[in-house]
This record gives structure tokens, sequence and C-alpha cells, in this order.
DNA sequence: CTGAAAGCGCTTACAG
DNA sequence: CTGAAAGCGCTTACAG
């Protein structure tokens, strides 16, 4: 049998013969109340059940100890990862941290990101989707609200993860290991890790051509999502005569589809084809061969993250960037191509 | 340059020259405001980048169009796929979802859930992680608190996603495709679903071997965690003489250990091991072979647990379940193993 | 069509 | 050590 509405600090204090005001005093902590009537309202408050309205609360205070991050609407598995470093750094800071999730266009994300800063609830937001830089703040007036998207236009602050120079580490060690004929199976240009590996293997590419006159070959750029199928279909249309030839994938999604292409059309991993990947998904030790990959420290990135968006709403400086969050995984899918010294 | 602090409906009132109900009525669209008037008050909150407090209003309206699920501190990708088709669903009925994870035993995460149910900011509760009966709710005076988990101790509710019956299925067709020699690699015991997979397995061979008198044969269960180096190695530990054996995996992710275990030993798949997995993980289409396994509508889940909630909490009658949200998707680890007819 | 006033549930100087 | 009062930023009867 509960009541049609849920007690108040009020009722409290009625029922325990006190002020509101001592009520607060007891359950915040604060004031300083003689122990036998903290006692009293403690034992009225936990037979009524009593709990704080925090909304009204935090109006009072402006502290709501409350973060906000944002994400897509279908967060992938590498936003998950981040989510996991970022809210343990909110914990450990004391934070209680949510997640909320947008959708839209960039203006009808921004928007959504303005009205949660201006909300009250959130005393800080971190968005790891792209927005305009008009939501962004360092938190004068307003909650900070940071941006640490590795998907984005703008590379704002941890946007490290975007990266791609490892992938001119992949394509070096690949000639050391005389491979001469390539091929890369781009992800969704959208993102700025997608773009940025698929620049950096043609930027690479031609360099190795021109500049070191190599008789390295680029039979281009295909895929365009980050779908195994697209990259299977890929490796199907490839001409009969294409091994051996080196297959950067832009994923280890991409990577699995291009093993399993590789295998309809009976050539052999690592023999005819080798195959890189990125991301370190947790299947790619499994594969046959296994991918060598990538691995990407997200947890490592979203800790970072939280830890700038909790120095901006303290006011103190921003924290040190740790150490790299990207390193090679030389696995079997590469064949001989080893670590450069 | 922006104002020490955001500007309240008090400020646009007074900057527009009419009464704070005046703006309130203009904002919420609600009052019958002159055209000019409003006209005024929208130039004005605009120009001083006026936005609402909307935990203020919250607290006045005592509706604050929020929805919150509770989710495990690393929602596992399966988590993820029921939050897409929770959050859909809010979308659709003009709420917005707030994600929130929780740590530590189950009277921690009760605390927290009993807290956010308290707090005020949302209209409704949905848990993916088990708590204690007493923080679930059906909605009188406090906001509707329910549980939708497929990995719980209590199967509340949604808790159709931890349903075995397939895996009966999966051994009924392999016998029917001569197979007499089974092993299950079982998932971490904690969820109500790796329980019931192995629970399943074991009732079924039994039950061949002792009603319809079959020469099958169980190796055992082995494994017991969700890692794909745990399936793995448990093939490694099988004799040589185990082929040929039709192993049961508890998800895709063991069973892509199981394809890799079998491998290193120079075992086929299909011809001396077949391999079965659960949850059509994205990768097990383009593994070699491809996996069979059963699709489950993550999905679909989310969406009818939002469902309930939102019927709970408009005090409507919980809508029916929709179809049943798994099946079995056959390729080519089960080798002849066919749907029955 | 518009305004003055009360109140949502808290916290916090300020008196006493 | 405790209480009366004001106020956080809104909304909503109630008058006019």
């Amino acid at each position: 049998m509960s009541a049609a509405v849920p007690p108040t600090s009020r009722d409290v204090a009625r029922l325990a013969g006190v002020s509101q005001a001592t009520v607060s005093y007891v359950l915040t902590g604060k004031g300083a109340i003689s122990p036998a009537t903290r006692e009293r309202v403690l034992k009225v408050a936990e037979s009524i059940g009593y709990r704080p309205n925090l909304a009204a609360r935090s109006m009072r205070t402006r502290r709501s100890g409350r973060l906000a991050v944002i994400t897509g609407v279908v967060a992938v598995g590498n936003q998950m990862r981040m989510l996991t470093g970022a809210s343990r750094a909110a914990d450990e800071a004391g934070y209680a941290m949510e997640t909320s999730s947008v959708d839209g266009t960039v203006e009808d994300r921004t928007e959504r990101v303005l009205e949660l800063a201006a909300g009250g609830q959130y005393e800080g937001i971190l968005t790891f989707v792209p927005v305009l830089p008009e939501a962004l703040s360092d938190g004068g007036d307003t909650p900070p609200v940071l941006a640490a998207t590795a998907f984005d236009e703008q590379m704002h602050s941890a946007g490290e993860l975007a990266q791609a120079d490892l992938m001119e580490v992949f394509v070096h060690a690949l000639v050391a290991a005389g491979h001469r004929r390539f091929l890369h199976v781009a992800g969704s240009q959208e993102f700025a890790s997608a773009r940025a590996r698929r620049d950096t293997y043609l930027a690479c590419l031609a360099g190795l051509q021109s500049v070191q006159g190599l008789d390295a070959e680029s039979l281009g750029v295909v895929g365009g999502e980050w779908s195994a199928e697209s990259a299977r279909q890929a490796v199907l249309a490839l001409p009969d005569d294409a091994p051996p030839v080196a297959v950067l994938a832009a994923n280890d999604m991409l990577a699995i589809g291009v093993l399993r292409g590789a295998a309809e059309r009976g050539w052999s991993v690592p023999g005819d084809v080798v195959v890189t990947g990125w991301d370190n998904a947790a299947f790619g030790a499994y594969t046959m061969p296994s991918l060598t990959t990538v691995d990407v420290d997200f947890q490592a990135a979203g800790r970072h993250a939280m830890h700038l968006l909790i120095a901006a709403l303290r006011g103190e400086a921003p924290p040190a960037r740790g150490p790299a969050l990207q390193r090679i995984v030389w696995r079997e899918s590469s064949g001989a191509a080893r670590p450069p010294r």
C-alpha cells in the first residue's frame, strides 16, 4: 500500500516534528544536527520510503552530479568500448554518466545537444557524434560540451582515434616482404577514420611509385561501406589474375569479408592474398587465418575524453594525453610481413 | 560573449516587456497569445539564446518526456541491439530515451534503480540488468519500473530471449543427419540464456539415450565463459578420436573459437566436426565455413519491452507480443543437417 | 488577450 | 542546535 504520490521532505519533517530545513541538513549531512534529532529524521524517512527528488535538489544546488554522453542511435561496437572507458572515468570522479542517443542531420543533433546543455540536468556533456561547433562550449556560463569523436568532420579533441599512420607501416612492411600489388577496401567515407585510412593508403602508394620509383601498383580503392558483404563482393569482382595481391581493409569486418571472398575464389590467404584489418575486433584472432590488424584502445580514448570534460567543468587544466592509442597486432593474414625495426 | 549565467524566461519577459506567464504561454503554445506579442517574445528569446530549463519545467509539470534504460556497465553487443529497438520505440512514442549504466552487486543496482525512479527526472524505467523485485513497479505513485532482461535470475517479462528450444531442434536435425556424438560449449552460467541452452542440451541428449534408445553420446559440457579462447581451448583438449562430433556452442563467439580449434587440430568442418552457434553475430556469415546459428531479434525484443513500459506509464493494457524472436539460420558449419519438416 | 501569484521539492543563508 | 523564509526556473489556475 503506497501513497498516491511519493513522499517529500516536507512529509518527513511533519512526521518527525521538525522543520524541512532540519530534514535537509540531516540528509545532506551539512548542518550540525543533534544525534537524537538525526536519528528520528532518518527513522521516519526510512519508514515512509522517502527519497529525495534529485531534480528539485539540483535545481537549487546547480549540481546534479550527472554527465551526459551523446552517441549515435546505433552505437557501433567501438563507441561501446569508448563508453565503457568514459563511464569508468566518470565513476571514479564521482559523477553518474548517462547516455543519450541522437539521430538525424547534423543540425538536428546540434539542436538536441544545445537543448540538453541548457536543460539543467547535466553538468557537462561529451558528444561522440559530430555536431556543429556552435554546440561546443568550454563551460563558461553553460555546462561544458566537448566533442570526442573518432567519426567526425572536425577532429575535435580526442580525434587521435582517426589517425591512420599505421596504414603506412602496413604498406611498407608488405613492400619489404616483397609485395608489389595492393588494394584498399575502404569504409564509409562519412567517417573521418575511413577517409584517413583511404587517404593515407593513396598517398603512400603514390609515394612508392613516384618517389621511390618502385613498381608498386594499386588495383584501386573499392568498398565504401562498413559491411563484410561489400568487401566480399569487391573481392569477387577482382580479375582472375589479381593475385598475388595485398589487401588493406579499413576494418576487421571488411577484412573477414575479404577472407571469405578469397576463399570462394579459391585463393589462399596468406599465400595468394594477404590481408590486414583495423580495430582488433574480438573475432579477428580466431578467423582462419587470424587477422593482422590495428589495436585501437577505445577504452583509453573514452577515459581520456571524460577526463577532459571533467577538467573543463572543474576549471582545471586539461590532463595530458596518455600513450599512443594504436598498435599493430601482427597475425597470420599478413603472411611474412613483419614489424619494421 | 555570453552572459555569466544562462538566460531564463524571466529575462525574456523583461526584455520583451511582458510577464513571465506570457513567455511561458508562447513557448508551450498553450495560452491564446496575440500574434504580435508572440512574435516579439519569440524574437527576444531567439536573440538572447534562451532555452527552457527542462528540469524546472518538469518539476512543475511532472512530465519530463524522458525514459531511462538501465544497462550493465559494459553492455554486450546484444544489449546494444536491444537498446536500438527500445530507442526507436521511445522515439516513436514521443519520449527521449536515456541510458544509465549500473555496476556492483544486485543490491547496489537495485538501490540505484530506486534512486532513479524517485529522482523525478524519468517517467518510466526499463532495466536490462537483474534487480531485486522490490525495485519493480507497475507505476502507481512512482514511475513504472520494468525489467526486460535476457540475462537475469528471474526471467521477468521479456525473458523470452533466453528460451533455448531451438537447441533441441539443432540436436534432432543433427541426429537425423547421422550424428551420434555431441559436445556442448557453454557460456557463462550467470546468464539465464547460457543456463537454458546448457540445460536443454543435457535434457535433450538424456532423452535421446533413454527414451529413444539411441546410441547418442555426449562428450560433455565444456567452456563456461563467453570467450572464443575458452572454446578454442576446449577443442584443443579433446581426445584425438573425438571426431566425428557435433559441437553445439552457446553463441557465435564460442563457435568461431571452435572453428579455429578444429582447424588447428587439422579437423575439417563440417567434415570431421560440425558446429552450431547462437545469436547470428555479423561475422558468422563470413567465417570459413559460415556458421549455422540462431538469429535472435534483439531489436524486436527491445521494442517490445519499451512498448510494455509505455503502456504501463499510460495505464494502458500491455501490448501483445509479436512473432517469435528466434529462428535458425542454416549455413555451412552444420553440414548436411537440415531443418525438420 | 495578459498579468500577479502560488507552487513543484528541494537547499541555504540568516536569526535566534 | 533548529526554524522561518527566500529562491532555483518554470507552469497554471485565477482575475481582469
